[in-house]
DNA sequence: CCCGGCTTGGTGACATGGTCACCGTCCGGC
DNA sequence: GCCGGACGGTGACCATGTCACCAAGCCGGG
């Protein structure tokens, strides 16, 4: 790994040479196909990872074997869980899926610990990845306990259409993301479809009045 | 605050004794009674803390106003919370009582970040419980999700009895703990009282069968 | 081209939980 | 003893989750 990948990082440009040295030194790249599995339940954490390009799904089933959907890595973060594991020495609870191709930087355990140790900069970019995290951790114990599975749609919708105003997924997908039951999302959307509000076709919603939507979504008036 | 506090955390004892010191001329003692706020929503952290005796309960509210129990601190814990505001000058999500009094040992932020960099003992305590917390919000979600208010109520009457089997809280309470209505918990030890798995008084549930609610909390048959 | 299997979406029946409204009972303070 | 508030019980109703089953479109093999 020759090229200066630190300055991908904001917060890591403006490291001092010397710890910029040694994150250069512990890391290595990395180079994963869409779909594959980053971790599992019950592994050790052994490295540490600073996202590049794409997307990473963190997921956990519960007893009843359901997914829920956690959080999603996007490129600039690292993952929170492996963050936690990797400090605690404790095995992993949830599971990562690369959603799309993904290349990473890559810190084993011991260099990780290392530079936790000698880099105020460093342990600010972990933690304040941490600390968001957690707002949205609790942001979505909210989302699911105010239930209202309409306004959440309605913002998943908002959230994921293109910009002509699509969203090319299958109610199956959208299940998944929010945790519920597909029936659900193609009564939800049924309705939202006798009120002129989408236009639906085989795996896409076309957004025919955002603003309906945007209202919904926003003020939860029904 | 001229009392050697340190030894009152494991992880602590055996820190060398210039970081012992770097704690004590940071550190100075807390005191609160019951039902005092320790923090609320919005505020900045700008203490961190060690609990010493009492629990402190952390709890968010949902912009439908129900409250959510995320989780307690109890002694020898601190609150991830702060942590992660202390970590990341963020302002507070959610907001945190005293169930009990409360005595314990207060660091400011200044402090808190020198010990954070200069003690590599001190940074594992507090990541460490860090962790475990993460791993606790996981838990907790899948606990929502799960739904069976009937499975999460035994687990949790087992959780709160003292040693004669007895449970001091009222359904109110209860409720609470579990993020539902007080009607449901009503029904639902209404059905365990059916059965003859419990007694009701006013405040107060005791534990007639305690090995058939084990079995519904851990299998979850019916 | 047809066939069969798979994916996607639609629907009704039912169980559970959350909400609302209202009531009876118990307790402690005055 | 009276009264207000806390506590518990109950029925009606709505939203969601679950199950079972079906219909329509899509696709690849023969």
């Amino acid at each position: 790994m020759t090229e200066d990948w630190t300055t991908h990082f904001e917060g890591l440009r403006d490291l001092p040479a010397d710890e910029q040295a040694l994150l250069r030194r512990s890391a290595h790249a990395m180079h994963l196909p869409a779909g594959r599995t980053v971790f599992a339940p019950g592994q050790e954490a052994q490295t540490f990872f600073l996202l590049r390009t794409g997307t990473v799904r963190v997921q956990q089933q519960t007893e009843t074997g359901r997914e829920v959907f956690l959080y999603r890595v996007h490129a600039g973060e690292s993952c929170i869980l492996t963050t936690a594991c990797l400090l605690s020495s404790e095995a992993y609870t949830a599971e990562a899926i690369t959603e799309t191709e993904v290349t990473a930087v890559a810190i084993p355990r011991a260099g990780f610990e290392a530079i936790i140790a000698g880099s105020a900069a460093f342990r600010r970019l972990v933690f304040h990845a941490y600390a968001r995290r957690i707002a949205d951790l609790f942001a979505l114990i909210d989302d699911i306990l105010s239930q209202r599975m309409d306004v959440r749609l309605a913002a998943r919708l908002l959230a994921l259409a293109d910009d002509s105003g699509q969203v090319q997924a299958t109610h199956q997908v959208l299940a998944h993301e929010l945790g519920t039951a597909r029936e659900v999302i193609t009564r939800t959307l049924a309705e939202f479809h006798r009120r002129g509000w989408i236009a639906q076709a085989r795996g896409v919603v076309r957004l025919a009045d955002p603003e309906a939507l945007r209202q919904l979504a926003r003020g939860g008036t029904r």
